[in-house]
DNA sequence: AATAATTATTTAACATGTTAATTAAATTGC
DNA sequence: GCAATTTAATTAACATGTTAAATAATTATT
């Protein structure tokens, strides 16, 4: 053995027991409730975010808009890429910033929203039914508590 | 406009506060903070969690590890095949089942995770003292109880 | 025992994650 | 006004996610 019984077991208690692995399976058991639907649809996870954020914030850059999904850019570009040979959004290169580019949705995008967003609400609706409202949005609220403390730099040790 | 303003606030509303996303921002926030002593050894979040489970729970098949991992077995072969030949851990077929083959780690892997895992409980320590222990426990305790009761077929709704 | 059905894993193909390097446009400093 | 720096986005290269198909070994059927 390399180590004691009582160390290996606080390890183990910190596998099984991880954060990191928690948020990972949470998010798996939910998607896999979204999931059917987007891909009846022809679309993934991360296409759908994207779609999604240009419907309800309207026509924005890459930067903004890579930010919006938590999609890192590389990613970004190859998804527009594809969205737009699709026929699903617009791009367009910003007159006053010739670097930057400015996507929207277009009439397919948006007739694809339309149709797979109310079976997404039915599912959210489902969900928060079986866990329940309260339980939900409180979770919901400890999420973003903790994304916040996290982010914010003055939380940072060390800095 | 192709719907009314109140009806897309609402689908703004479920995208901003879209339950995946708040999962997924969470596990990125804190992943930030365990990924660059993970980097500066030369492993994935992923080669880790293999490595990490083998070293917690010792020798196992390939379907049980993936599953503990929560990796796709294609992703998994091509881990296993890739630490195989770094030789952080060693592979076996199951002589009573050769479809099986079963993996434990080595004494190079054994090295890495104790070389890396102190810093990782570290980090680990200060997101509880930045965020409350108690409301990282609570939080841990909520997110297994959206697993629970999402991954139960009984909860599923339509069956 | 030979065939069919099942199971564990891999391969294939394509989408995304991730980091570093590159390109091109805008901004800063001098 | 031009060289150096910064910024927005893409490309490149490799790892992983995801689904379907293929392989190969085991189990079930008859």
């Amino acid at each position: 053995m390399t180590k004691t019984a009582g160390a290996k077991d606080e390890n183990l208690r910190q596998f099984s027991r991880s954060l990191p692995m928690a948020l990972l399976r949470a998010r798996e058991a939910v998607m896999e409730r979204f999931r059917p639907s987007l891909r009846d649809n022809e679309v993934t996870d991360q296409q759908w975010r994207v779609l999604r954020a240009l419907y309800d914030h309207g026509a924005m850059d890459l930067g903004d808009l890579a930010e919006i999904c938590c999609l890192l850019k590389p990613s970004l570009s190859r998804i527009i890429r594809d969205l737009e040979a699709r026929n699903l959004l617009l791009r367009k290169i910003d007159k006053s910033d010739q670097r930057r580019s400015v996507v929207s949705i277009r009439s397919d995008g948006k007739t694809l929203i339309e149709k797979v967003g109310p079976h997404s609400e039915q599912r959210y609706r489902e969900i928060a039914e079986q866990f329940g409202a309260k339980d939900l949005e409180d979770l919901y609220g400890k999420l973003e508590n903790l994304i916040e403390t996290l982010e914010n730099p003055d939380n940072q040790p060390g800095k």
